[in-house]
DNA sequence: AGTGCCGCCTGCACGC
DNA sequence: TGCGTGCAGGCGGCAC
């Protein structure tokens, strides 16, 4: 389910209803997820104030004055907002009740694979930014920064294929699977070309695909998701817009050759190989 | 340092 | 209907 912009989704239809609310109580359902969940939570929020959420690659920020609570979605994660009292589905594995104006409500962490994460950072800990899972991450495709000239210098060593190195994460953040496949068609190029091996042009081709291509999809999604509030759990709300992904077989929507798949690094890859060269 | 591969999990679509 | 297989939007850890 989720990419960056699922997360920043995710980030913007949650926030309204945690930013300046106070934890009124924590729920742990099991010893924790990809890694175990902090066992102290419950302490070490309840009572606490939320002031913002922020959002890292694929992590979510929840800010407090003490630390920040990262949660990361993994591959079948997703947070909902619902009144208090909602009954439970499988693999809800986590809540955070907070008070506000609507009453009680709770943000609840549901991940049927369980690699998803929720992890603790305390300001005691150090700079956030050099957590061991955050430290090596590239830059925001979002941000100032991420540009053609970016991709360009930092793939000068790099001989893998562009598409595991758009996905390995540590030049530019946020870019999964579907994304990467987008990107790379709409700035036709191979997902095999070694990344070494691409121009500058190209690379500011690509930089301002994969702006285009995160952006619009945040955009979908919120305009899909207007009330955060017990929406279902559908996901793929971009999956009418893909021009490659999942579609092996199907004809190019631009030239009408069938889309192929291949695997890379034990992910499929799906591109037209007419228009990618 | 870069690269490729494994494994963590459940759910689902498919073929037999 | 059941069962086996392969696949799924992520990513850290490891060996080389």
């Amino acid at each position: 389910m989720p990419e960056l912009p699922e997360v920043e989704v995710t980030r913007r239809g949650v926030a309204p209803h945690l930013e300046q609310r106070i934890v009124e109580d924590v729920v742990l359902r099991r010893e924790g997820l990809r890694w175990p969940f902090p066992p102290n939570l419950r302490e070490l929020l309840v009572g606490r104030q939320i002031l913002s959420t922020g959002r890292r690659g694929k992590y979510l920020l929840i800010h407090f004055e003490h630390g920040v609570l990262v949660v990361h979605l993994g591959m079948s994660g997703h947070l909902r907002v619902l009144p208090e009292g909602t009954p439970l589905k499988t693999h809800d594995h986590f809540d955070l009740v907070v008070n506000g104006p609507e009453g009680r409500q709770v943000l609840r962490l549901h991940d049927p694979r369980r690699f998803g994460a929720v992890l603790w950072h305390g300001h005691d800990d150090g700079e956030l930014a050099q957590h061991a899972l955050l430290r090596g991450l590239g830059v925001e495709p979002l941000e100032d920064g991420f540009d053609g000239a970016l991709l360009y210098e930092a793939t000068r060593n790099r001989n893998a294929p562009i598409k595991q190195v758009l996905l390995s994460g540590d030049i530019v953040v946020g870019v999964g699977n579907i994304y990467a496949c987008e990107s790379l068609f709409r700035a036709g190029i191979n997902p095999k070309t070694p990344a070494g091996r691409i121009g500058r042009a190209r690379y500011d081709k690509l930089a301002e695909a994969i702006r285009v291509i995160l952006a619009d999809a945040i955009v979908l999604g919120g305009s899909t998701l207007r009330d955060f509030i017990a929406v279902n759990g559908q996901s793929g709300y971009f999956q009418d817009t893909y021009f490659v992904y999942d579609r092996a077989g199907v004809p190019c929507r631009n030239c009408g050759a069938p889309v192929r798949q291949i695997k890379q690094g034990q992910r499929s890859t799906f591109y037209c190989a007419t228009c990618q060269k």
